[in-house]
RNA sequence: GGCUGGUUGCCCGAGCGGCCAAUGGGAGCGGACUGUAAAUCCGCCGGCUACGCCUUCGAAGGUUCAAAUCCUUCACCAGCCA
């Protein structure tokens, strides 16, 4: 099994590039390998760009390889330059503290940490936070090349454009270090990561070798992007997260029922645990149906399962289906509906009240911002009431229209869904 | 430190005293066609208590009946010279 890990990430367009590949394969082969993946705090959450490197972690782990997953509670704090050509606004350190906590929860859930296999979690800021500043300037700095770490794509395009802190500056250090760290504590002989990385990696490989005499290996995998060259994992709102408070389970499913047609088998390569031939089969069906949207749907299906678990993985299908289906609203159950509903954006009315305008309903949930915007969709034809056209701008909902006596649908456009409950 | 050029709406980028909420492109949104896809075509694209009003053109002041457009100071960026 652990033989073919390698072709198979090959096969799914998960290697961008690698150290020695032969050495790499070797210690593979030879046994369980611990290996490491850092994630910076930049935000309360993961999104889905985190998502191939998370998925390519398991694959390592089902391979029988230990995982460290490491959260970057000292790297956080001073911000990874790669791929960046702004110098990043440091955030709190209290802030950070809170990111880190929760974005090592949500690592927690793509791994095992039981068996003989069992992933380690490690946080960067153990072993930087005792250092003095003399000590990692005597120790560690004076491995470092300046002239060499002037070279990195990372810090050189910052050179040629905005500039570059001396703090962000020294971000290849701390990464250096961690991998030195980790080699020394658990044997970590693999670090993996998105291909701005590189660099980063390798900076750790030399520092290895020169405070320890020992090597390892990089492993980076391609950043993924769709079919028009653009940045994979933006989504209207902006990223897709994986915290469900953030992108909703129903949301974060829909996101992969719109993929392009194009980059459907590049995203079941990347991201699905299907075997070649079930990802073929469906590759086969895409071609061969493609209004059937099979591909899509299992896509979708297996990622909402993966990341936010069997249930909503079945509730977010469950209402898609409902609220897209060819059948009336009306011939919903009441359960149905119910739990479709809670999967989209809402908003509460008083019964005592009277009812707002559809307009000002559509605002309420927030899936407009303004109220202009949503005025618009009523005047260019996309407003709908449970799926019923309206038109005028201040066209209000009878309570008469209420399903079940105490739901509406509103819909902009062709696929954007909320929900008004009246209580 | 000096000189010069720049800073415009989500992004790029015109405008250089009134006709400017500000040309054009991209993104986004709605419609048509399809398949909750792509491409294409059409329309929209600051906000509001909406034939009017309010807030926008790096920041703050000023000139003027009137400024994104002129002047002053400040901040940042780019180029040239020390």
């Amino acid at each position: 099994m652990t033989k073919q890990l390698l072709s198979d990430l090959e096969w799914r367009g998960l290697i961008a590039q690698t150290t020695d590949r032969a050495a790499l394969t070797k210690d593979l082969d030879a046994g369980p390998l611990s290996f490491y993946v850092g994630f910076d705090p930049t935000a309360a959450s993961l999104h889905i760009g985190n998502l191939a490197v998370i998925c390519t972690m398991r694959r390592f782990q089902q391979a029988g390889h230990k995982p460290i997953p490491l959260v970057g509670g000292a790297t956080g704090l001073v911000g990874d330059p790669s791929g960046r050509n702004e110098e990043r606004s440091l955030n709190e350190e209290a802030l950070v503290v809170d990111w880190v906590n929760r974005i090592r929860k949500q690592l927690e859930h793509f791994l095992s940490f039981e068996g003989g296999n069992a992933a380690t979690m490690a946080n960067n800021l153990d072993w930087t936070a005792p250092i003095s500043a003399l000590t990692f300037l005597r120790d560690i700095g004076k491995h470092f090349s300046v002239n060499q770490m002037l070279s990195k794509d990372s810090v050189s395009a910052r050179l040629d454009g905005g500039g570059i802190s001396y703090t962000e500056f020294s971000y290849q250090v701390l990464q250096a270090l961690d991998y030195l760290e980790l080699y020394k504590r658990y044997g970590c002989k693999l670090q993996m990561g998105g291909s701005d990385q590189w660099g980063n990696i390798v900076a750790g490989l030399d520092l290895i070798r020169k405070v320890e005499g020992g090597s390892g290996h990089a492993l980076t995998i391609p950043l993924i992007t769709k079919s028009d060259g653009s940045k994979f994992g933006k989504s209207v709102g902006g990223s897709v997260w994986l915290d469900p408070e953030m992108t909703s389970p129903y949301a974060f499913f829909q996101f992969w029922i719109g993929v392009d047609d194009a980059d459907v088998e590049k995203l079941l390569k990347v991201f699905s645990f299907k075997s070649h031939e079930e990802i073929d089969t469906l590759l086969i069906s895409l071609r061969e149906n493609p209004g059937a949207r099979e591909a899509h749907r299992a896509l979708a299906r297996e990622l909402t399962a993966l990341v936010h678990g069997e249930h909503h993985a079945q509730q977010s299908e469950a209402a898609a289906k409902a609220l897209f289906g060819q059948g009336e609203l009306s011939e919903l159950d009441e359960e149905t509906l119910t739990s479709a509903l809670s999967q989209l954006p809402r908003t509460e009315i008083k019964r005592s009240e009277a009812i707002p305008t559809w307009v000002d309903l559509l605002v309420a949930t927030g899936v407009v911002d303004s109220k202009s915007a949503a005025r618009r969709i009523v005047k260019e034809g996309g407003a709908y009431l449970n799926n019923e056209k309206i038109s005028g701008e201040d066209f209000v909902p009878t309570l008469e229209s209420a399903l079940f006596g105490r739901f509406f649908i509103l819909r902009k456009g062709k696929r954007d869904l909320a929900g008004v409950e009246l209580i």
